[in-house]
DNA sequence: TGAAATGTTGGGGCG
DNA sequence: ACGCCCCAACATTTC
């Protein structure tokens, strides 16, 4: 009887599977497992947030394969050791996965592979995650692309739409082994400050779908400029679902562009929302070509910038006191729900790097523990971006004027109040500014800002301009 | 996927 | 009718 492994890693979905498919196609039975190894992911493992997602998406999985008469089957421990454990215990001589770009779980499986290889299992892996993968994407002089737009262009370009492969209707499972419960993994908190995940996200595929379906139906029409509006759900939310795999981006692009359905959505939101996928992909391949720089600048030249070490600033931010109304209540919906509207990481990361001058890494590792959606390409592109150390990166003088911003984005305040309780009753202008009256401000009991936003971007300008000068 | 300073333009009030 | 000034609106430049 002929086996084999599917092993499950970032595509925690049934549907649009490539490898699960392909070994049902061959194999009369499959094995379907989860390795956790999160040591093998140093130094980012998995932090807070994205454990408590992980451990809700594999319930998930569990779930929907004993609907099918199959079930995960969990271990832990070094990778490679416990999948020649599941290939002797089940007599598989096959194995499947649909491939991962980080550095160093590409690194990781490369060698699992070659060992594997070595041993006579025959291995298949599979492209699940990506519209393009790096190695096939390049620019007219062979070298990477740095900047979006072309590289946009490009895979935009040779992007092809098919049907998604439909999930299997039932799983010949092998004899399983020996198999953690998901509990075991103790992925949850100890302490109870889940609630506002419980009550913000369906972790799994069938949550993924939902929310593809919700966004579809009432928030793609405005998308192209929704966006931008933090007190509106007009962005799909889909982030942590695409991290863990639950729903790749072939499918959302098949959902938009499936030419039986195609009249029924306009162009211009269309291609603005698979122009923030494209930002994901090139997240993707700049990490795989420049894999230093998820603690190191891009830009080297942002080696000599002068940061300022305070810590007290920092915690700050990251508890949402930093007296700047919309940075706070970022930094609160974060802390909440594990998820900031984009629109927001950029005004809260712009304030943290350049008006407080805080080293992007900070935030990078702050967002890495809190963020369900924590994903180290898009995490390292986005802090990157912000500080002006990245790729296609915010020009250093490119600062944002919190109160502008607010007052452009957020016009009624609304987002605002509802995360800044102390300012729940503060008038629309007001609400963004509320420094400007100082008696108002005593009564909320909400903070000064710790520095002035037109001082420090001021003094954010000069210490770029310190860099300049070292350059030349 | 900025903001602020500076420059330009053109309509309207007014002598 | 005309030039002048004011200033808002928009455009350009600079950081």
């Amino acid at each position: 009887m002929s086996i084999a492994v599917v092993w499950f890693r970032r595509d925690l979905r049934l549907q649009d599977n490539p490898a699960l498919d392909a070994a049902l196609r061959a194999h009369e039975r499959v094995l379907c497992a989860y390795i956790h190894a999160p040591h093998e992911e140093a130094p980012w493992q998995p932090g807070a947030a994205s454990r408590w997602w992980l451990h809700h998406s594999l319930r998930s999985l569990d779930a929907d394969l004993s609907q099918r008469s199959a079930r995960l089957l969990v271990r832990r421990g070094d990778t490679q050791n416990e999948l020649f454990a599941l290939l002797h215990a089940s007599g598989a001589d096959s194995i499947y996965w649909n491939r991962l770009h980080e550095p160093a779980l590409a690194a990781r499986d490369s060698a699992v592979e070659q060992s594997l290889r070595d041993a006579g299992v025959a291995v298949h892996s599979f492209n699940a995650q990506l519209f393009c993968e790096p190695r096939r994407v390049h620019s007219g002089q062979g070298t990477p692309y740095r900047v979006f737009t072309p590289f946009w262009r490009r895979v935009r370009a040779q992007l092809e739409v098919t049907p998604p492969l439909p999930a299997p209707a039932k799983i010949a499972s092998a004899p399983a082994g020996e198999s953690l419960r998901i509990e075991d993994l103790r992925l949850l908190p100890r302490a109870g400050w889940d609630a506002g995940l419980l009550e913000t996200w369906q972790p799994g595929e069938p949550g993924a779908q939902q929310r593809l379906d919700g966004f579809l139906r009432n928030a793609l029409g405005v998308y192209k400029d929704g966006r931008d509006l933090p007190h509106q759900e007009f962005t799909s939310r889909l982030s942590p679902h695409l991290h863990f795999g639950e729903i790749g981006p072939r499918q959302l692009a098949w959902s938009l562009l499936d030419p039986q359905q195609q009249h029924e959505r306009a162009e211009a939101p269309r291609e603005a929302y698979l122009r923030e996928l494209g930002w994901r992909e090139f997240s993707q391949h700049l990490l795989h070509h420049f894999p230093h720089t998820a603690e190191r600048n891009l830009d080297i030249r942002f080696d000599a910038f002068p940061w300022t070490a305070d810590a007290a600033a920092l915690d700050r931010w990251q508890r949402g006191r930093t007296g700047v109304p919309i940075v706070d209540a970022g930094m609160r919906q974060l802390w909440h729900t594990g998820w900031m509207h984009n629109r927001v990481r950029m005004i809260a990361a712009s304030w943290l790097t350049k008006n407080l001058r805080q080293h992007w890494l900070h935030g990078a590792r702050w967002f890495w523990d809190t963020l369900v959606d924590a994903d180290l390409a898009n995490n390292t592109q986005g802090w990157q971006w912000s500080a002006g150390s990245g790729a296609d990166a915010a020009p250093y003088f490119r600062i944002f004027n919190p109160v502008t911003q607010g007052l452009r984005f957020d016009p009624d305040g609304i987002y605002v109040r509802r995360w800044v309780q102390e300012l729940a009753a503060v008038p629309a202008p007001l609400v963004h500014q509320p420094w400007r009256d100082a008696e108002l401000l005593r009564l909320t009991g909400y903070p000064a800002p710790m520095v002035d936003p037109s001082a420090s971007r001021n003094d954010a300008l000069a210490a770029y301009r310190t860099l300049r000068a070292q350059e030349s």
